[in-house]
RNA sequence: GCGCCCGUAGCUCAGCGGAUUAGAGUAUUGGCCUCCGAAGCCAAGGGUCGUGGGUUCGAAUCCCGCCGGGCGCGCCA
């Protein structure tokens, strides 16, 4: 019975069309879900979208479309406001996601759409010249959230993390490490152009000859600088509970050919000249606003042929869809890419790939901005902010904004174990959960038999409307890649069940109503830990 | 100068493929602990949705101008 009952409204609705306004029977019905629990459940503006094209009264065609609507589940619908339709749900039928909840468990809210085609999600991709600064950890939260995201779409999604371990950047760490090993210091005269002045280089150095490594040796040193850096950043991802299935090499594009390879496609396709002893690409004829520099006058290539070749690959390697996330200082790269990938001619689409850009981080503490931090020398590192205020409350600050908004993320707030800090009020709602049930001390597996009819009062049913929202919810976060969606949801739900769990003395009553009470508590504690585990945050059973 | 993004309550932010009275948290004020976790709950006040036009029966949402802020505009990555 009504285990979906949107799909059954909106079946009801198109039947109810056909009837009354046959030319547009299959026009595109939109059910909302109105914002004020006087409207209903559900809302169609149906009724407004066809008055104009029919020449009719909005109010007088919803109340003939509302005539002809049959189905059950829900009350015969109303007419409100310029002439919205809206439905309300039967107690019965509202409460039956209750059951389903504790059916499926872990995978309520999850779904088989995206049929297990395969997903790239590419982020952090840093480069191995330093520890992991917050806005990589802002795209570390992001991307595994989207990636999670997408999974729970059913697509078989691969994390990947891309790096550049052999460029000018990483002679400059390699100089940097050989000169502070040597007793320079930054500053110094002979301290290199641009050198990394940060106090890990010295730490590297130091482990470097302690283990008896020839700081003349400079490719010795380069090698060890960066196995060195990369196990420090996989620490940190670690720590942050963020993994990879992928660890792309830019080097290995080069040792490949794959580089040669894009460059010859653009010659072959007639999208190259050369000028002023270098070679261009007509990136302008994709929009680009100017056209960009292939291979130097120096016979190197820009950094831009291995990003185009390494998007190939991705192509190649069967990733219809791929969403990169990076920080918005990258955004000029986009355009950059996707010109490229059209100038190999490949079949890929224009939009290939999709992007998620955040703005940048900025970590207060004590009121005023923190810019440095000892270890990285220039700025706030991932590993600082665990530190301070915890993983969970990391991840799900960073995912709590919409990426394009800049995030002042404020340490003391955080660090508070309050109301305050939503991390904790949505963990603390999960905990509460958990005590009842520990008090309670029944099977929670009998509770899917209750009877939920029971549930009549308000407090209940927005609760149970709630937790029927957070499929849908997932679905279109999934197709916006937009996790805090899912931040702002479980916020509300927890709030909901904060004002439930005040109002109602659950485990005074006996009977069938504790009983029905119970199993949507345990519900309601279902989703929150679905909904948390999307984001990377833990739901603890105490606090 | 050009391109992209942002400007919503004192503060931090949702909403922006138009639609019923613009939402949350926090802060402020006033209530609620003999009673399953007060790390909580209830209530009140607080917004001409940066600004000026336009499209529309209807605009925070779409279009144009302006103001303010961020980022990017290399034969750097």
């Amino acid at each position: 019975m009504a285990a979906d009952s949107k799909t059954s409204i909106e079946k009801a609705l198109r039947g109810a069309l056909a009837k009354v306004a046959p030319s547009h029977a299959d026009a595109v019905i939109v059910l909302e879900r109105p914002k004020q629990a006087g409207h209903g459940d559900f809302s169609s503006n149906i009724a407004l979208q066809l008055a104009k094209a029919l020449k009719r009264n909005p109010r007088e065609l919803a109340t003939e479309i509302a005539q002809a609507v049959a189905g059950d589940g829900f009350e015969p619908p109303e007419i409100a406001g310029p002439g919205f339709i809206n439905f309300r749900l039967r107690a019965e039928a509202r409460a039956s996601v209750i059951q389903r909840i504790l059916e499926q468990g872990h995978a309520y809210g999850r779904s088989s759409s995206g049929k297990g085609e395969p997903v790239q999600v590419e982020f952090v991709s840093a480069n191995p010249t330093g520890p992991l600064h917050v806005g990589h950890g802002r795209q570390a939260a992001l991307g595994d959230a989207v990636a999670a995201l997408l999974e729970a779409q059913g697509h078989k999604v691969t994390r990947e993390f891309y790096y550049n371990d052999a460029g000018a950047q990483i002679d400059k760490l390699a100089w940097s490490v050989q000169a502070r090993g040597k007793g320079v210091r930054p500053g110094d005269t002979a301290w290199p152009q641009e050198g990394y002045a940060g106090e890990y280089i010295e730490d590297i150095a130091r482990e470097y000859v302690s283990q008896g490594g020839d700081l003349n040796d400079i490719e010795a040193v380069r090698r060890h600088a960066v196995r060195y850096l990369r196990a420090e950043q996989d620490a940190d991802l670690q720590a942050f509970g963020v993994r990879f299935d992928v660890y792309y090499l830019e080097s290995s594009l080069y040792a490949d050919g794959k580089v040669d390879a894009v460059v010859k496609a653009f010659a072959v396709n007639g999208k190259t000249y050369e000028k002023d002893g270098a070679l261009w690409l007509r990136t302008t004829d994709y929009g680009d606003d100017k056209d960009r520099v292939v291979r130097k006058s120096d016979g190197t290539y820009t950094y831009f042929v291995p990003d185009v070749a390494y998007h190939v690959t991705k192509w190649q390697r069967g990733f219809k869809r791929v969403v990169n996330v990076q920080g918005t200082d990258h955004h000029s790269t986009v355009t950059r890419v996707r010109a490229g990938l059209q100038a190999v001619n490949l079949g890929i689409p224009r939009g290939y790939p999709d992007y998620v850009l955040h703005s940048l981080v900025k970590v207060v503490r004590g009121g005023e901005e923190v810019k440095i931090s000892k270890r990285a020398g220039s700025y706030v590192t991932v590993r600082d902010l665990i530190d301070w205020v915890g993983r969970d409350a990391v991840r799900f600050f960073l995912v709590s904004r919409k990426a394009d908004s800049e995030f002042v993320f404020d340490v003391d707030l955080a660090r508070q174990k309050s109301d305050e800090n939503p991390v904790y009020y949505v963990q603390y709602a999960h905990a509460r959960v958990c005590s009842v049930f520990a008090q309670w001390g029944g099977d929670v597996a009998r509770l899917a038999s209750a009877r939920l009819d029971l549930l009549t009062n308000e407090r209940e049913l927005a609760l149970v409307r709630r937790l029927e929202e957070y499929p849908e919810l997932l679905a279109n976060a999934a197709k916006d890649a937009a996790p805090h969606d899912v931040a702002f949801f479980l916020r509300d739900l927890a709030a909901q069940f904060h004002s439930y769990y005040n109002a109602e003395r659950i485990l005074v009553e006996d009977g069938e109503l504790r009983t029905a009470r119970l199993a949507l508590c345990a519900a309601v504690r279902q989703t929150l830990a679905n909904g948390l585990s999307l984001i990377g945050v833990s739901a603890p059973e105490k606090m």
